[in-house]
DNA sequence: CGCCAAATTGACTCCCTTCAAGAGTAGTGG
DNA sequence: CCACTACTCTTGAAGGGAGTCAATTTGGCG
């Protein structure tokens, strides 16, 4: 089933980054069944309602949202996802799929065997640590976008969002300091934030008027990121970068 | 340390719900060092920006909120928590926290030393898995309050929460079957779906009047719950009650 | 009985939505 | 190489749901 030597070095480094592993743990990573998957932009990687697949993927490359429609129609996303990151380790412990998974662009997962990955983290406390670890950051997330969603006026809301994106994809590499290329069309932003597609445009645009960004097509960049900080109401204690290793 | 015999009971009720334990891991857990601590209304159980308490604790008797507030003042509560439920799962294993959790009404909490139950996790599998899966649910209704929060107008977003509050309370046997006696103030409703506690009045009253629900004080009971579901958009998935304990 | 928080109601305002149309922009194929 | 097409982005005008401000009523409790 394996193919690339490469492929799970991505998730020891992720994980070594919030929890110290031994060799036997990066050797039992490594020896994890797994096989690489594509998707093209708009499909599905889970389905709600769904039985989880026998298998969890962490993104080798391109984005993915997770997002729900309600009885209306309308879609929420509820977070976002770039390299590195899990996109269904709830599945490792949950029968059946809460939301959707959805590819944002061309993507590229890991997938590892769900079986073979359930007793690893059972087995071995370093991996399972690094795992739940992952599994809070991300709950932390989300309920900072409640907060965002539910209490915040449209300039803050997008600019918190752009904020989120702006750290996680420099955490991750993914962007140079100048700035960043949003994933997102406006109207996908509009799904996160809450808002139409109309007002996310001329909140836009008004946060360009007032000085706060710079927009080149879907290239964002900060001319004060203090200043930013500010209007997006932004504290990044929430996405728990400078998680330390314990002890 | 130790004080009841009964204190943990009722914690391996819960976790018995979720994953099998064997005699040896209900003895772990009765074993744990805890305390039992009272919090009266309104009072800060864990802040944020602190770091964790040497403890983590799960509910005895009462209600919390989790809670952030914005720059501007305004509150947002991202979740409920009642009897059994956890309140600081997240500080197992993150360093400091991102929100508050505060008390709702009188609150007795059983508090079980971090460390302790750290290593219990790490070493035993059983015991990891139930309180994983309890933290994942946690994030699944995160996910739903952004997408009620974000994408359904003041009746559904409401009734959505009271559905959940009538299915939760029912599942850990607060409630009769007939209703339920609302742990919030109006005021409290309207930061738990992001509107203003006039707006929220007005709405409840519409509700009222549609026939949805009934309203004695704060003791709220539902006409046709097939209606209500509806008018919520409400889908009981995301709380994962059905949860099958794994072979 | 009096105090204070919670619930209620009215009138006015405004942020955001809705509806609709036009302008870029990128990919495709003849 | 350029027309064709389908998104995506942009802009205008009008309407509505929710907010704001403020006053009144209700209810729990010492």
């Amino acid at each position: 089933m394996s193919t690339t030597v490469s492929a799970l070095d991505q998730m020891i480094h992720k994980l070594s980054g919030r929890s110290a592993l031994t060799g036997e743990d990066k050797e039992a990573i490594l020896s994890l069944p797994h096989t690489i998957r594509s998707y093209h932009a708009a499909t599905y990687v889970v389905r709600e309602g769904e039985p989880p697949p026998n298998h969890c993927s962490f993104i080798r490359s391109g984005f993915a949202v997770r997002q729900k429609i309600t009885a209306q129609g309308a879609r929420q996303i509820m977070s976002l996802h770039l390299v590195g990151d899990f996109i269904d380790l709830e599945h490792l412990f949950l029968n059946i799929a809460d939301h959707n998974v959805q590819a944002l662009t061309e993507l590229e997962v890991v997938a590892i065997d769900r079986r073979a990955l359930e007793s690893l983290v059972l087995a071995r406390p370093n991996i399972a640590r690094a795992l739940w670890i992952d599994a809070l950051v991300d709950a932390s997330i989300y309920r900072e976008w409640v907060t965002n969603v539910g209490r915040r006026a449209a300039p803050a809301r997008i600019a918190h969002v752009l904020c989120e994106v702006a750290l996680r994809m420099q955490a991750a590499g993914v962007s140079t300091n100048g700035g960043f290329e949003l994933p997102l069309t406006q109207e996908q932003l509009a799904d996160a934030v809450g808002l139409t597609p109309v007002h996310v445009n001329r909140t836009l645009k008004a946060l360009v008027a007032d000085g706060i960004l710079h927009r080149d097509k879907r290239y964002i960049s900060f001319t004060d990121w203090n200043r930013t900080k500010e209007v997006a109401d932004f504290n990044a204690l929430y996405l728990h970068l400078e998680q330390a290793k314990p002890a």
